[in-house]
RNA sequence: GCGUCGGUGGUAGAGUGGUCAAAUACAACAGACUGUAAAUCUGUCGCCCAUUGGGCUUCGUUGGUUCGAAUCCAACCCGGCGCA
């Protein structure tokens, strides 16, 4: 029995770029697609009604933050993730692995998935290592252990117990263990750390296919490898090499870092099988992850955005709390389809996120995430229709103008 | 009218002789956010220049005491409360 399948429809001629469907136990997914963030099965602020009418067809939730709350057993005996949020589309979950950095070597420092700086000696500057905040989640020889941030206690996660977690909370597609690193690392180390991810890329991969879970649940091995040429190509064809459904690619990028990473990459995995660009969804990066050949992207900035007021327009950003707004009786985005763009002005929304309302994190995820899914499903049209160069320069020419 | 307590930056509210252009919170004005430590966080917030820094004017009003006053004294103005 197959958990997922994968075809390709259409690809942009001479690039990677292709436009598929993604079959899942729970139903099929449109590639290029854009992943909700759900962390906590939960898309922050939205109700899965509201989700759904943001024409999402996948949601993402994450392994360590159920673990500790509710727990997987107990998401388990509700009936597994999708039941117990009813959610009842596709889903899928993160392994644990992010929080290895965002609780680790980027814990208290001012570290993120996606870093401004590109020159080397700058990033390596930002690695603060005396004194600071004691982190969170420490890396041993067969796991991590996590000082969960809520409670204190101690929590040691290996491949297989992250796989064991993801099959109780039993999303259709989970993801291997891994160790996302910084771009601040030395060489050295994230050849050190290329090892272990791989180590627990196959731990995972063998733990998985000798559970039952396999039938209905996919398993994606994740590429690591920093900003080093080398490590990346050495891990796209280790990871190749392995009977992984589909994969992820993974890491913490200086921004102009990732297009090359990403064709490194790209150009090794396996043309039939599904690709997940990991924690990525800012539109010039999705334009260059789609073109560059990934299928799917999940982000919390949609939504972490959202909630903040600072919402997408197709002339870029706008932060709908300043000053301006707040008489301004146009919708958010005249060219926006969003149920936020039809019914609200601006300075309703200004109003919401003033006040602290909470309808206005509600109404900004809503629109944001409708923003940046519809993006991706007109990226797939652009491409069935064999026009995505001129719909890339039409649209990036006025967002970042 | 008498007594009493009090009048501090947009607001609330610390401060009671020098380290005070004045804590803190809120408001205001901006900014950040990329596999969610996030309905979060950061900066600015008297005026004028400047990179550190410097100059000027402020704590009801006026006048004093003092080397030095938001802080002490006096008078006045205003408010709360009590008694007539």
């Amino acid at each position: 029995m197959v958990s997922i399948s994968y075809s390709i429809l259409k690809k942009i001629p001479s690039k990677l770029g292709r436009a598929g469907t993604l079959t899942t136990p729970h139903g099929i997914i449109n590639t290029p697609a854009f992943v909700s963030v759900g962390t906590k099965a939960t898309v922050k602020a939205l109700t899965p009604e509201q989700i759904l009418a943001t024409g999402a067809e996948v949601v993402l939730a994450n392994t360590y933050h159920l673990y500790l709350e509710p727990g997987d057993e107990r998401v388990k005996k509700l009936g597994g993730l999708q039941r117990f949020m009813n959610w009842h589309g596709p889903t899928m979950t993160d392994s644990g692995g992010f929080q290895v950095f965002s609780l680790g070597a980027a814990y208290g420092k001012e570290l993120s998935k996606v870093v401004k700086i590109t020159n080397p000696e700058q990033i390596l500057q930002e690695r603060s290592s005396e004194g600071e905040t004691p982190r969170l989640a420490n890396i041993g020889a067969d796991g991590v252990s996590f000082r969960s941030h809520h409670d204190g206690t101690l929590h040691y996660i290996t491949p297989e117990k992250s796989i064991d977690i993801q099959h109780n909370l039993g999303a259709d597609i989970i993801f291997a263990f891994d160790e996302c690193t910084s771009p601040a690392e030395s060489l050295r180390y994230q050849e050190e750390a290329l090892e272990r991810t791989h180590r627990w890329a196959k731990k995972s991969l063998e733990y998985h296919k000798s559970k039952p879970n396999a039938d209905t649940q996919a398993l994606f091995g994740i590429v690591q490898g920093g900003r080093d040429e080398g490590l990346r190509k050495k891990s796209a064809e280790y990871i190749s090499s392995l009977n992984f459904d589909g994969f992820g690619i993974g890491g913490s990028f200086a921004k102009e870092d990732m297009e090359t990473a990403v064709k490194w990459v790209n150009e090794i995995l396996p043309e039939d099988k599904p690709r997940h660009l990991l924690g990525i969804g800012e539109p010039e990066d999705l334009f260059m992850g789609v073109e560059n050949g990934v299928d799917l992207f999940d982000c919390v900035a949609p939504t972490r955005n959202g909630r903040g007021g600072t919402l997408y327009t197709h002339k870029g950003k706008i932060n709908i709390r300043n000053a301006q707004y707040r008489e301004d009786a146009g919708p958010l985005d005249p060219e926006c389809g969003c149920s936020v763009c039809k019914n609200y002005s601006r300075a309703y929304l200004c109003h919401l996120f003033r006040s602290h309302e909470m309808l206005g994190g509600t109404l900004g995820s809503i629109h944001n995430l409708y923003f940046i899914i519809n993006l991706v499903k007109r990226m797939r049209q652009a491409i069935l229709d064999g026009n995505f160069d001129e719909f890339k320069k039409e649209f990036l020419d006025r967002y970042s103008a």
